[in-house]
DNA sequence: TTTCTTTTTTAGAATAATTATAAAGTAGCA
DNA sequence: TGCTACTTTATAATTATTCTAAAAAAGAAA
């Protein structure tokens, strides 16, 4: 399967046609070996950058909406001002640095499963996701 | 000590000075038996409806921000849109409701102590922070 | 108390991220 | 090809937050 038609596969799964633009979304998303992490700007500077292709902002937001509705994108909420995506939507945790505020995967394995002893009447878990915080020793 | 004086610790601790608004913004945070989560927002409409007083955005936003630096207030990681912050300052976790945007305290001793098998070189670890989702069944 | 200096409060302006709008363009299908 | 529905886009609107500068209040000293 070529990439291309991963790409196309992904958009018609969100409910998406396949636009000159979301390919070229996809393939920054999509096409790379390692996942990570990003802001609706950032995504727009580096299709407009590295990729000489100037995407409205409002069409970034909706395809990236889009995509994380339907799971292939994941928000983290770390406390901040702007919304961070992330291209790995496997369960895993994060480490935050305090000093340098940055925001590194913690693979799902290096954490114990995390035990919860209660629960809310009529709802039920659909994620546990640990938040470590760190700083200069 | 009567709560009066309780406020005017926290806040000359914090480096304020006892104001009337900042006592009324103590009364709302720091007078009640339980501890609740709000945004900035939510503050000012409670001082605004409950106690019958207006206090300007720019002052409760100082204000938040001063005891949030000095650990009377934690800020919690769960919507990238607006800031909320938590009177109960100890570690602990939280169910967040997918549906209603409510967020509710897990005690710590409800979850079983969470183990990382990593690290980060340099870098020490200041909390350890579990968010929970729920949706409704 | 009265006066003086320093902090605060405040309303409103400024900023930044995000969402909405509506006109012009494009995709997909008959 | 031509029609219809979906998309893109620039721009305006909205929302949370921060900034600003002038008026008000606090604290200290006489």
């Amino acid at each position: 399967m070529t990439n291309n038609s991963i790409f196309l596969n992904k958009l018609r799964s969100s409910g998406l046609r396949p636009t000159k633009q979301r390919l070229k979304i996809c393939e920054v998303l999509f096409d790379t070996e390692k996942t990570f992490h990003f802001t609706v700007n950032d995504l727009v500077k580096i299709i407009d950058e590295k990729m000489n292709e100037k995407i409205s902002l409002a069409t970034v937001y909706n395809t990236v909406h889009a995509f994380h509705k339907k799971g292939y994108l994941k928000e983290i909420s770390i406390n901040s001002d702007k919304s961070y995506f992330d291209t790995n939507t496997k369960i895993h945790h994060h480490f935050y640095d305090n000093n340098t505020k940055e925001l590194t995967d913690i693979s799902d394995d290096q954490v114990e499963k995390v035990k919860i002893n209660t629960s809310l009447p009529g709802k039920k878990i659909t994620s546990v996701e640990v938040l470590v915080r760190v700083e200069n020793k």
